[in-house]
DNA sequence: CTGAAAGCGCTAACAC
DNA sequence: GTGTTAGCGCTTTCAG
């Protein structure tokens, strides 16, 4: 029963007109009596036909469609934080490409042979690595590409949104100073991205500036909540435990409260936690964690922006457009007063 | 300097060899000489040439791209529970779709001919209305689809992916017997998708199977929590105040969670409340809500498993695909004993 | 093992 | 206001 596809040509056949006409109904290039463009709408509803977006594109070498790459190793293997900020950023992405009336495809692993190619007019990449592999592949492809957060080791790329971590890196640390921590140790990510490179510059940076000894340990992001233990629990133990940990990613610094509870280190009056992204993880713990909440929200509604600013051929920025995280002071980081 | 796009043709003229030897080499049709390949396969890379997916998938019919509709209105639109629930089907469905090498595009409206049109081997169209205007067209242009929950004007749709709800909805509400509730009230969504019809279907023969009266009242997803707050404050002040509310959405059971602690009405003790669908909200609220989880990440992964067999070519199933939604019991709902 | 050529369905000149 | 037609870049017979 399922027959062959519905084309331009049946239509024209059934309301008698020739296919350019139909094609000129639905792409609406020139004037149509409305008696024809009637037969022809008419026709077209009667068949099901929908133009083959496929013919149209080769055609007139645009699809309407988006790419969106996300670069973290960990969003779709990880822990519930990684998957969290994945969801919201796709979330956020596909929000604003449908209001936009933009198709948005998830690009399949570009270089692997076995998946699928898809037709996009340009692409999302979001978090790249430092020297992105999958960057640099879609560059040499000419593909027009606008970056969430830059390549650390590309920062000149003009077609970006990023986020600005100095201001709010440098005021996370003071809030700690200020709650009177003498000894903030900064527990970093191990991926290569502008989160966890800008921030470890951020903090050496305000360390430099304070004179006091930098004192950074890597947490991989990539860690089971298992393993994850296995680290911060002799460190809590340690004789010359830190007075704040700020620690990347939300769900190990529960983590950290957690295991703080057990081994009776009391937060925020013997440790300070706060993290480096902002998840249910930071916002439920007990107690409650100070985070630097990343702004997917926005980051996404400039990135499409700018995408179909660039496809519609808009002259190069000077400046990637510039997001500030929002700092959410918590309890975590709150000593009472004496 | 943004030459014209590299084809097939550059490639074959670089390589020395014609063109239906350089498309042999990319989609692996049939054998070609070590030489050979390894002669295109430097000009391409040199050349940073990628077929053209619109004028492949013109040919050959198909795009390896499947196309996803989310319906609910309010999940673009409303509060922070609908937008859970969209971010986390749509994150769902997108790992499952990349871990499959499918590319998955998110398919703009799909009457208004202003939105672009995809290429698309089928379409999932998930959580749809009852008679689905978008259903039916999709149906109409003969696009195979596959449903997340089924129209519930049209349960006789075999490619579909639907929740059980009876079992679990009875076993809410025989756990509030339990609990010594006596008047359990439903509040509904409005939606005529088949989670509240479902729901309210199994709610209605629950109370006649116990000779217990009726008391459904509406809640639209779409109010705002001040709008709800201006209906839910009344019923809980009235007289014949019911002393347990099963609420659609879980925001509005953490709203009434919070109106009851203001209006000093005990919860669980003199109210209970559970919600037909689990998130932040619920899970965070004091007391903690009983919910019903919607397993989207079950739904997303049996849908895409059933979308690609069905591009394959395969079988229409006997049955949709069952799951089973997922009790959460919380404190809303667990009376001290006595 | 490789080449020549038809044609997928559409758009956009160019004719009238 | 409408029709004719070339050709977008690829895959796939059909010939060698």
């Amino acid at each position: 029963m399922s027959r062959r596809r519905i084309t331009i040509r049946d239509v024209a056949e059934r309301a008698d007109v020739s296919i350019s006409t139909v094609s000129h109904a639905f792409s609406g290039g020139r004037p149509i009596s409305s008696a024809t463009k009637d037969r022809i709408t008419r026709a077209a509803a009667e068949l099901g036909y929908e133009p083959n977006p496929s013919a149209r594109s080769l055609r007139t070498g645009r699809s309407g469609i988006v790419g969106l790459i996300l670069r973290p190793r960990f969003a779709l293997a990880g822990t519930s934080d990684r998957a969290e900020t994945f969801n919201r950023l796709v979330g956020s992405v596909a929000t604003e490409a449908l209001r936009r009336k933009t198709g948005l495809i998830h690009v399949p692993d570009i270089d692997d042979p076995r998946a699928a190619k898809v037709p996009m007019d340009g692409c999302i990449v979001a978090h790249p690595y430092s020297g992105d592999r999958v960057l640099t592949e879609v560059l040499h492809r000419r593909i027009p590409v606008v970056t969430v957060e830059e390549d650390p080791q590309r920062p000149e790329l003009p077609w970006a949104v990023r986020l600005d971590y100095p201001p709010v890196v440098t005021r996370l640390l003071d809030h700690l100073r200020e709650q009177h921590a003498s000894d903030v140790m900064l527990l970093t990510g191990t991926e290569s991205n502008a989160w966890n490179v800008r921030t470890r510059e951020s903090y050496r940076a305000w360390c430099e500036h304070n004179g006091v000894p930098v004192r950074i340990d890597e947490l991989s992001e990539g860690l089971t909540h298992g393993e994850a233990a296995q680290l911060i629990g002799p460190l809590l133990a340690a004789p010359d435990r830190p007075d704040a940990i700020v620690v990347a990613t939300s769900d190990f610094a529960a983590l950290i409260a957690k295991l703080a509870a057990t081994q009776g280190v009391r937060v925020p009056e013997e440790l300070m936690i706060a993290s480096l992204t902002d998840s249910e993880h930071s916002r439920t713990a007990e107690p409650a964690i100070t985070a630097m909440d990343l702004n997917h929200e926005s980051l996404a509604k400039e990135a499409v922006e700018l995408m179909l600013a660039r496809i519609d051929d808009a002259a190069e920025p000077e400046q990637p457009v510039v997001i500030s995280p929002v700092l959410h002071l918590r309890a975590s980081t709150q000593r009472p007063r004496h």
